[in-house]
DNA sequence: GAGAATTTGTTTGATCTTCAAACAATCTCC
DNA sequence: GGAGATTGTTTGAAGATCAAACAAATTCTC
């Protein structure tokens, strides 16, 4: 009989880990996750995928509450605050009183912030495209829209 | 002019975000994952995703060593270690000492280990079918082989 | 073979994320 | 006006993550 290899394996034995969905998505996202990361480091910002998709929501929704924006992006409120400290620090967004209910602050971007908004959108797109770079245009339509399937399916349980 | 609305509207404006793979991904991913973990809580099974990936790799790869887990999850070692230490606390698992090399631990499962596997993969079976249940079979294999496509093309950058 | 360099698992320290519970301020409903 | 709900915050606990330092063991170099 043949001996074993000196060295392991390349790859391991993934058993039944491929064909599952859940397992295949962890994997896409953390790929994808790791390229936004280098591309902002590379640049020379600072940003998470959630903090850009948390200041597209103020920008795009000016006067939000920090109740509709947890619940918009799927988190706790008291999980919100620090996040809105941190950026509020970096001067990119601010909490306004609301003139209609005390209780709420209204979320809006800074000029800077704005500013800041532009400068990584530019980088999101650059990231988008690097990540799709092996994808047609068609299959990037495609998979955003099973992906979307999956969600709001999921969402329904 | 029409008053505004009273109450905020249903649904807030992402801007640009949905046509964003990176989001999209994250969305459909925590989707998922609310899924798994609202499956094993239901039945009384506590489990992460992580921990079912880990412990079909051990289950496939007996006497792997932590370094080669650790590279295959794309953790750092100093992670592993208390990842280990719970599943080896609920008996699932076990390091032994490598008969070999005596800086290495071989993983394995136990007996316990081996029937708690089988009781998670049920459930994970039952699971995927869930999140899966708006596709098609067609579909499903489209999904996986973009999102390994999207995993495998970021990896070379 | 002896010593140097590398590898492995662990510990410690530092951030970060997350939720839950409690709290004061404010609003809403009756 | 007062009871109950909502909002933002603080605090506490658990968990994930990496980096650096360490001892033990192996491998490499001469």
């Amino acid at each position: 009989m043949g001996r074993p290899p000196a060295k392991p394996p390349a790859s391991l034995d993934r058993g039944l880990l491929p064909s599952l969905l859940g397992y295949v998505l962890r994997r896409a996202q953390s790929a994808v996750f790791d390229d936004f990361a280098n591309t902002f480091a590379k640049a020379g910002e600072a940003l998470t995928p959630g903090e850009f998709g948390l200041l597209v929501l103020v920008d795009r929704n000016a006067g939000l509450s920090q109740m509709a924006l947890a619940r918009a992006l799927g988190i706790d409120r008291s999980t919100l605050v620090p996040i809105l400290d941190r950026l509020q620090e970096r001067g990119l967004l601010m909490r306004h009183r609301s003139p209609t209910d005390g209780r709420t602050h209204a979320l809006a971007l800074t000029p800077a912030g704005e500013k800041a908004l532009a400068r990584f959108a530019r980088l999101v797109r650059a990231h988008e495209k690097r990540i799709a770079s092996h994808l047609s245009a068609a299959e990037i339509r495609v998979l955003i829209d099973l992906l979307e399937k999956v969600h709001s399916g999921a969402r329904s349980l």
